[in-house]
DNA sequence: GTCTTTCCCCCAAACGTTCGCGCGGCCTCC
DNA sequence: GGAGGCCGCGCGAACGTTTGGGGGAAAGAC
């Protein structure tokens, strides 16, 4: 859609031509890429007529003989078009940035698939950057100066005024798996409510009554919404509210956190972890009091990303489609460029995936 | 390197201008991106001076005084260049391409963020891809197209004529973790003789004489070096060749191979693996045939992906420092983009980290 | 037969840079 | 005091493409 692909050329990169017909040495010129003007020249027409012949929605004002003569002379020279020229004066890029908070993080592989797997498709390739807090700025200007026709932001913190200020700016943005609270703009992220009630369920099921949280970091809408969804739901039940902070997505606050948890109310019989790498950490610390994951204490994660399945016990963890929400991502930002309306807000409905370190076995 | 950085604007994306003095309503004009001739006009000079006095290799020859006036007037104007009219009349676009088989691999996550680190701050952004076989060639040449300075690629398989293709053409080219045998071109790679010999040396010094081996795919430089490796260590120690092929880098081929592995020999008590996930395929054979990993049987994984530590028992295996390895290879396409000789093939070597699947805790 | 319409196509101006070339002025040197 | 050299800067073309406008020829209406 927002590129009419249809140029043929397999040549990889180098035009491979004889100059100097015998006399000489054979002379191989490398990257004499052809231009559009050569194309014009082989099918006899100017230039300008050329491009309409290649450009699907300027090819009704053509001739039709005129553009397959067009088109063959392009097929036959391996013709390929310069996007940079094109950029510069569309002032368009059929290119996307995504702005990535950790490449390492095994959760934004999938997200990164997802995104690419649909605009690749439609001609638009993606420049992945990754970015600190302090970066993101920078960053996403550079993205920006490169005429990016859009950007998809998995960075964003709860109030973020880079993405405020980029909000107003002309380039659509889509945020994906975290949002901003300051301003409506576009985003993909999971439901969280549904998500941790979906754990807190399997564990009431369960029997479990005294279920603690360890919650990700506030200042992200995942960590907020998933510990403000715990409360709900332990309101809900009538259940008392348990919380201890982890002060990132990783293992070893998760394990800081659930000992503190354990140690202010030993009661507790399951732990609804913000992430899975925090509820990995719980296990790490109900080992370490010598309790058995599974049977002594439950354990869920949140997010399911790959080899939780492998864990010994195999960890229950509330399961999101990340090359989904990706995907998802992809398509609200092209239908903003195409100019369609844009739904604002996109919540992806997250499923169970039940393991022994509920179950026990 | 690349790029001469030094353009302060931090506007992001948006020059907010007030027209219409007082009568009419206030218009704020967005996009109106400020161009070299507004810094010009605004410096009082003319554009190519301005061009001259903004590029730091070219800004010899103004006068100093000049320079800054440009300089302030840039910076006033919050003047951002535009990479695409730049690359257009340079026809180098500050970007490198990356190719890459399977961003949901967490091996790639790394390597990506390897690269990243290295050349985004040179000015250089990083366009990436994943390709599958079929994918490569295309993907491959809408990089190319995009006038990338160079590629760095993962996907090569031992003989892979993708890549001898494009060893021919102009554009520099890096791969990183596979290497390919047909044609000599720059590689960073790890050293699988190193690796393995670290594996088989440390369960050999725990006593074990009968070693098999899990293969990876012989179409890749991993699985084939890897085997060939272990062939050469069993002949060292005068051991016997005990291998299986798993059909690919994941867990259930592990399973099968290691189940044929043990049937065909029952005496083995060691199992070196390819690959972390043949090695977590070892892991459920083993569990299934009733032998208990780390003590019953050994085995070593290789890579040491992230949360390996997190397994039960926790995996010993050949580490790969593949952020690094990333970094390197980005380091080498930098070099050659440069002019300067970039080595052909650099050998990252491992290390082992030892773990209780091999010393039984 | 002429005028209008329609249909193709060419012309040329952009888009925002970089860079070779040439020109004027100041300094230096004899 | 005049000639040459050098320094600083302006001029304009080029990179490859898109696109509005204009023009010529064939076709249709009267």
């Amino acid at each position: 859609m927002l590129c009419n692909r249809l140029y043929w050329g397999s040549i990889v990169g180098v035009q491979a031509e004889e100059t100097g017909q015998g006399n000489g040495p054979t002379v191989v010129r490398m990257g004499d890429r052809v231009t559009l003007s050569d194309v014009a020249d082989a099918a006899e027409v100017h230039v300008s007529t050329a491009s309409r012949a290649l450009n699907a929605s300027s090819r009704s004002v053509v001739r039709p003989e005129t553009v397959d003569r067009v088109l063959a002379a392009a097929a036959e020279l391996g013709y390929r078009p310069h996007p940079l020229a094109r950029g510069l004066r569309t002032s368009r890029s059929d290119s996307v940035g995504v702005v990535i908070p950790d490449l390492e993080n095994p959760l934004f592989g999938p997200i990164v698939a997802g995104i690419e797997r649909t605009l690749v498709p439609e001609g638009c390739s993606v420049l992945i950057t990754a970015a600190a807090h302090h970066d993101e700025e920078e960053v996403a200007q550079s993205l920006v100066d490169r005429r990016v026709d859009g950007l998809i932001l998995a960075t964003a913190q709860r109030v973020d005024p880079v993405v405020e200020a980029l909000s107003k700016a002309s380039t659509p943005i889509v945020l994906v798996n975290r949002q901003v609270e300051s301003v409506d703009v576009p985003a993909v992220v999971g439901d969280d409510r549904i998500g941790i009630r979906l754990a807190v369920d399997h564990l009431v099921e369960l029997g479990h009554t005294t279920i603690g949280h360890v919650a990700g970091p506030s200042e992200l809408s995942t960590g907020y919404g998933r510990r403000t969804a715990y409360e709900q739901a332990m309101h809900d039940y009538g259940f008392r509210v348990l919380v201890e902070d982890g002060l990132g997505f990783r293992v070893a606050p998760g394990e800081d956190a659930t000992r503190r948890l354990l140690e202010r109310e030993p009661s507790i019989t399951a732990v609804v972890a913000a992430n899975d790498l925090l509820g990995l950490g719980a296990y790490r610390t109900a080992r370490a009091l010598g309790r058995r994951v599974g049977s002594d204490i439950a354990i869920t994660g949140y997010n399911d990303v790959a080899m939780l399945d492998l864990m010994e016990p195999p960890m229950t963890a509330v399961h999101v489609n990340f090359r989904r929400m990706g995907a998802m991502a992809a398509e609200n930002l092209l239908a903003q460029v195409g100019g369609a309306p844009a739904p604002s807000k996109e919540l992806l409905k997250p499923t169970l995936s039940v393991r022994a370190s509920t179950t026990g076995d």
